[in-house]
DNA sequence: TAAATTAGCGAACACTTGTAAGCTGAAATT
DNA sequence: AATTTCAGCTTACAAGTGTTCGCTAATTTA
């Protein structure tokens, strides 16, 4: 029989620690530590909780981290989706969405710096989850193209991977810099843009005219 | 008085030494390891030292780490001038130079895994080193995209840095894939930094027209 | 030849680390 | 009401860390 009422709930409580072991994490996460260099002991400190406590949560650390970098994938699709509806509202399609991913990593720069951080780390596993989301918001991004501007699938695709990439690549150095560097970055980042979605048109359009 | 010859010279033994801490953190730099994971005592054994033999060389580790950056940006430099002497005798400088890029990589996998890993890395000063040496990289590719293409300062400097940003990308990605996915993203890399010239230039010709 | 320098070593220090074993008390079940 | 479950704790241990100290032996200098 399960117990549906109770002065203080089990699996609730069990919860609560458990979030509260990945917001340590992730408050650890800052610009002098990854994954790999914050031990378990450090994350029960912090969460506040003795360290072999941890393991009633996780099998071990590289289980939570895991559960971090599906966490900062999520966090990153609802960034895209906050993306698309500011761009249905009116705007250049390239501006806002720099705009939208410039202002997120660097209100949640522990969560982008995660998910930068373990795409180069020492742990394949990491490395592949991120790859992974990093292909979402890349196939996301193709299907976008495609519906807007009937490019065919392939040059597409092509486009919207050397898009995120630069993106990327543009916020990866925005966490280093200052507030005008940062602005100085978007608008460089914007005109690149631009460049590959012109060159792609273009490119296709030859391809296209060859046949 | 300096004493040119004798049976063992002592400086030249020193350097020996050095280079035996240099050659064996490198070859401790292998896909699971960062600078920040090795240890002081990891190095000193693999270079066939006392654990405190070490500073005898080196003031801390930090210091070792800063000198590996240095001779990776040094490899890059020089993968760079024979990038361009393959050029010289002809064919398609994006695909020579992408060629290029991906054997070294390939051949020196070690050097360059420092290089990306420290540029998201978890200390200030290795990812200032690493940014320095790529910003170097981006400088002479700009050069040479003004001596070959006439585009502006201002546009060829975005096409190069969009360009190391991309190949830099691709090479990462490479490290963890089979033969067949690196010759994939070459092609496709390729076909990608045709995106960016090609848009450098049609956004710079109508630049200039609205003149 | 005598003195000074120094690369390298061994021992020892005060840490931090992951994790195993076993206990406790409260919640959940019967 | 009696029993089971289990989140969290304390204690403990072996292994690894960076770094200090003082020594040795050989090269370099005077």
């Amino acid at each position: 029989m399960i117990q549906v009422c109770s002065v203080v709930n089990r699996q609730e409580q069990k919860q609560k620690t458990r979030r509260a072991i990945i917001d340590a994490a992730f408050s650890l996460l800052d610009e002098q530590r990854s994954l790999s260099s914050i031990s378990l002991r450090e994350v029960a400190r912090e969460a506040g909780i003795a360290p072999t406590s941890f393991y009633r949560h996780f099998a071990d650390i590289d289980e939570l981290g895991l559960t971090l970098v599906d966490e900062a994938g999520l966090a990153l699709r609802q960034l895209m989706r906050q993306a698309r509806q500011r761009i249905a509202k009116g705007g250049s399609a390239i501006v806002t969405s720099v705009d939208t991913f410039m202002e997120f990593i660097l209100a949640n720069s522990n969560v982008f710096r995660l998910l930068l951080r373990e795409h180069t780390g020492t742990s394949l596993a990491f490395r592949a989850a991120v790859q992974r989301e990093i292909q979402h918001f890349i196939i996301e991004l193709t299907d976008y193209t495609i519906a807007t501007t009937k490019l065919p699938h392939e040059y597409a695709n092509l486009q919207a991977e050397a898009m995120v990439k630069m993106v990327f690549s543009a916020g990866a150095e925005a966490l280093d810099g200052n507030v005008q560097q940062q602005r100085q970055l978007a608008e460089r980042v914007k005109i690149q843009l631009r460049f590959i979605a012109n060159g792609a048109l273009f490119t296709a359009r030859k391809a296209g005219q060859a046949n």
